[in-house]
DNA sequence: GAGTGAAACGGAACATGTTTCCGGAACGAT
DNA sequence: ATCGTTCCGGAAACATGTTCCGTTTCACTC
């Protein structure tokens, strides 16, 4: 690769992560080129979907989650290490305006999100599910695909409520998860 | 108002209708005028955001799920008189392409639309929930707002999977509700 | 260090959709 | 029938996303 694509690339990864959490996801191409001092082509042609910007974004943070798992495994007791990890990924996809949106919303410019996000989380969930299954403290007909798709849709920011509200929502469905 | 006026806007909110079942909320203006047999100013003149015209479409619904209550009321007991209405409500919101992202956009073309769901809704919540905290079947700190909100947030259509994964969701929510 | 082909760039042009605007037609009270 | 008012239609202005292509820049070779 060339010293100015890879420079380039650099660039526009940088200006998007600032503008990702400045004003969102969805947030004009123009505006983040501009920042990256880069034409729009040049953005379209490293990243021709917006899932593959986001993605270049995140990607970092998705592996520190999906790293925390480990960590968890040995020193929380099942039900702890559920919710705990929950919550961290509850604060991946909450703190980046209009993610949990974008993860469920069928257009082509997303394509491959929630297929990326589900191939990284899933298998990192499953085994704190398993776990909780097997210690009987979690229902067993709940997957952890079902979690990490209904977790983002409950951590979606709600205009004129704060982000305490989801928080304490997806505690509520947690608790819908918990065996008796 | 003048006839012709009135003729116009019961044949927007008649073709509305029937795009908003068939293509979602957020079916293109030009569409819509188009079958309806008029011109987009006359659109917006009488419905100036997206969300006037969604009210004006969604409003006998809407009055119909809160005439459920009384209903419920007298014949079911509190825990399943809270369930059956939300279950109604969920159809309500989940039906509608893209009405359950609108309700959370924050997008100015949606305002208006959460208070009014909300006005209309919480009320009637409220009398169903107030019963089931006091007969200690429901926790006592989730408000009829929470729920509102937050089962519309569950009940967005995910692309790839069944609308019987949303209801299970919020079975699972609601299971959170319950008091042990 | 000059030459050269490939790779990458920038931004204008195009596509799609929303919103505004206004000249003129249609209404209905007089 | 007249006339002031209301309403209409659709063109134009706007906003954004996406593609395309003439030009520039790179890095390798001689």
């Amino acid at each position: 690769m060339r010293a100015d694509a890879r420079r380039n690339v650099d660039a526009v990864v940088a200006a998007a992560k600032e503008a990702f959490a400045h004003t969102g996801v969805d947030t004009p191409a123009k505006s983040i080129t501009d920042a990256a001092g880069v034409g729009v082509g040049t953005l379209y042609r490293h990243f021709p979907r917006r899932s593959d910007l986001i993605i270049a974004v995140l990607q970092q943070e998705i592996d520190e989650c999906v790293a925390a798992v480990d960590q968890l495994l040995t020193t929380k007791d099942p039900w702890t290490a559920l919710t705990a990890w929950i919550e961290r990924y509850t604060d991946l996809v909450a703190t980046k305006q209009g993610l949990a949106a974008a993860l469920h919303s069928g257009d082509a410019a997303y394509d491959g999100l929630p297929a990326h996000f589900m191939a990284a989380l899933e298998p990192a969930l499953q085994r704190l599910l398993d776990r909780a299954v097997a210690a009987r403290v979690v229902r067993d007909d709940v997957t952890a695909r079902d979690v990490i798709t209904t977790v983002a849709l409950v951590s979606q920011p709600v205009p004129g409520r704060p982000a305490e509200f989801n928080a304490r929502m997806v505690h509520v469905f947690l608790e819908g998860m918990r065996r008796a």
